[in-house]
DNA sequence: GCTTACCTGTCG
DNA sequence: CGACAGGTAAGC
């Protein structure tokens, strides 16, 4: 589910809300949640362990605990939520089956309740259970454990110039692909990358290489624009995602062609649905035209 | 590169 | 019922 801004929007809010504040006893309903340690170590070791700060590296969560770091990374599906009062799931199941309520998806798909010892709590939920959560002891196993393939972060890491630099290694590549490769630069997803592309006109399936010089600066000031916005906006909310206090995002409503396939765009034409990068990809024909062949064949 | 796998849900 | 979904790792 999230991109970069669902990721820095949960930041900002959680950070104030945890910071200072000492783990208890975890509940791991699903321990394949945890990537490292075992789930075991993580159950036994994380109690006593205070939050520091929260940082963000690409879609990862990076909390800084005064021995070692929480890493957490919520893939498709996953959902980070504070709050004040822990709450028994049992009884609150077992009342709601009674009463013949829905059980709410952060309930239902709870894999991770992390209290803290003020009676606080973070929830880690996940319907698709792709979400991940590691505890590391150090910035390098952090490292090597936990981002061992992930590039430069594209909000904090990279300037015009380091990004054009990078851009220039991978002139073969598709711009759709080297966009969502974390390994070249990290944040962007299926979402932003869409709505990146056509705010600087350029085709998903153009390659780095043919790219002017402006081209690839109007690219770069496009990704720091279009993930401005989306943190501005609280994120998009397309399905699942929800900040940590449970509230949707709104950039969705501001969503240029991302899951509008046969709408008009702005300029009339209407936009179209493609697979790029394996990827469902919208972009409007006409606002984003394919290179016009010359320099096509070689 | 592309495909598959990981999961569960929703939409057409 | 199949196709597809905000992500990524692993397999040709």
């Amino acid at each position: 589910m999230p991109e970069l801004p669902e990721v820095e929007v949960i930041r900002r809010e959680i950070e104030p809300l945890i910071k200072n504040k000492t783990f208890d006893v975890p509940v791991l309903y699903m321990p394949s949640t945890v990537d490292y340690p075992s789930p075991d170590e993580f159950t036994t070791s994380l109690p006593g362990r205070t939050a520091k700060n929260a940082r963000r590296k690409g879609k990862y969560l990076l909390i800084d605990l005064n021995d070692g770091i929480l890493a957490i990374h919520l893939r498709m599906t996953g959902s980070l939520l504070y709050k004040e009062e822990s709450v028994n799931h049992e009884a609150a199941a077992e009342e709601s089956a009674k009463t013949n309520e829905t059980i709410p998806a952060d309930q239902r798909f709870l894999r991770l309740a992390m209290p803290f010892t003020d009676g606080s709590v973070l929830h880690f939920s996940d319907m698709r259970r792709f979400g991940r959560v590691w505890l590391v002891e150090n910035e390098e196993q952090l490292q090597t454990i936990v981002l061992k393939n992930v590039g430069p972060d594209l909000l904090n890491d990279l300037c015009c110039e380091e990004f054009i630099e990078l851009l220039q290694k991978r002139k073969r590549s598709q711009l759709k692909a080297l966009l969502l490769d974390q390994g070249f630069a990290a944040g962007m997803g299926n979402i932003y990358t869409d709505e990146c592309l056509f705010r600087c006109g350029i085709h998903p399936r153009r390659q780095a290489e043919t790219l002017s010089p402006a081209d690839a600066e109007q690219l770069y000031r496009s990704i720091q624009d279009v993930l401005a916005d989306g943190i501005e906006h609280g994120g998009t909310t397309f399905r699942d995602y929800r900040n940590s206090s449970g509230a949707l995002g709104d950039f969705q409503s501001r969503l240029a062609v991302y899951g509008r396939k046969d709408e008009p765009c702005s300029c009339g034409a209407a936009i179209e649905k493609i697979t790029a990068a394996g990827r469902g990809t919208y972009y409007c024909p006409r606002c984003q035209a394919e290179q016009t062949g010359e320099e096509g064949c070689d």
